[in-house]
DNA sequence: ATTATAGATCAAAATATTTTGATGTATCAA
DNA sequence: TTGATACATCAAAATATTTTGATCTATAAT
């Protein structure tokens, strides 16, 4: 959650909502530096959020399907508890 | 979304659950300062994710579930989209 | 073997966020 | 009208995060 924080992160993240994407195509679409790239993908990697799968070279990146519903699940459970008026201060 | 990057503020999102809460209520509850709280809270209320009512000496806050459910759908987007294989640095 | 490419990692610098403590405003009770 | 309570706001200090540029490792092509 706490690794939503950044908007280079969220964007990193919206690159991959079709597919898997490695370093050198997140370089090309944002302009953002590598080892830079290579920061934010560690706190999401770290974050659980996406997975990796190195081929050759490449390291292909993409989202973590699960750690998704999951927060999804999170954000559902805030919302359905009792609304019941608690009373301030008592 | 980046609201939601610290911890002490899921904290507080977590005591909405249940429904309204003042900040004295979290001051009670967590143990923070009181310029503390009313520093995340006005972060929270910034991002749009809770609404305020006054009464009296007291603002109740609690969580907006419209926002919330636009958070859960954007995190729907991401996972509901093509996944095929997208060839690297082509 | 040499060179090039993909990407990880590191330390220092830059920048941003958070915390603290003080002060301000509004409401209410005595 | 005085004092107390709830909360907001502010500036300075403390702390955390991010960026940069350099260097390192691994893979692959020549």
């Amino acid at each position: 959650m706490v690794s939503f924080s950044d908007p280079f992160r969220l964007e990193i993240i919206d690159l991959m909502m079709d597919g898997e994407v490695c370093v050198c195509d997140i370089m090309k679409l944002t302009k953002l530096s590598q080892s830079r790239i290579s920061y934010h993908i560690k706190i999401l990697k770290e974050a659980g959020l996406i997975s990796d799968r190195q081929e050759g070279r490449w390291v292909y990146y993409s989202l973590n399907k699960e750690s998704l519903f999951l927060i999804k699940e999170w954000i559902t459970s805030l919302t359905h508890y009792s609304s019941n008026r608690k009373r301030c201060c008592e």
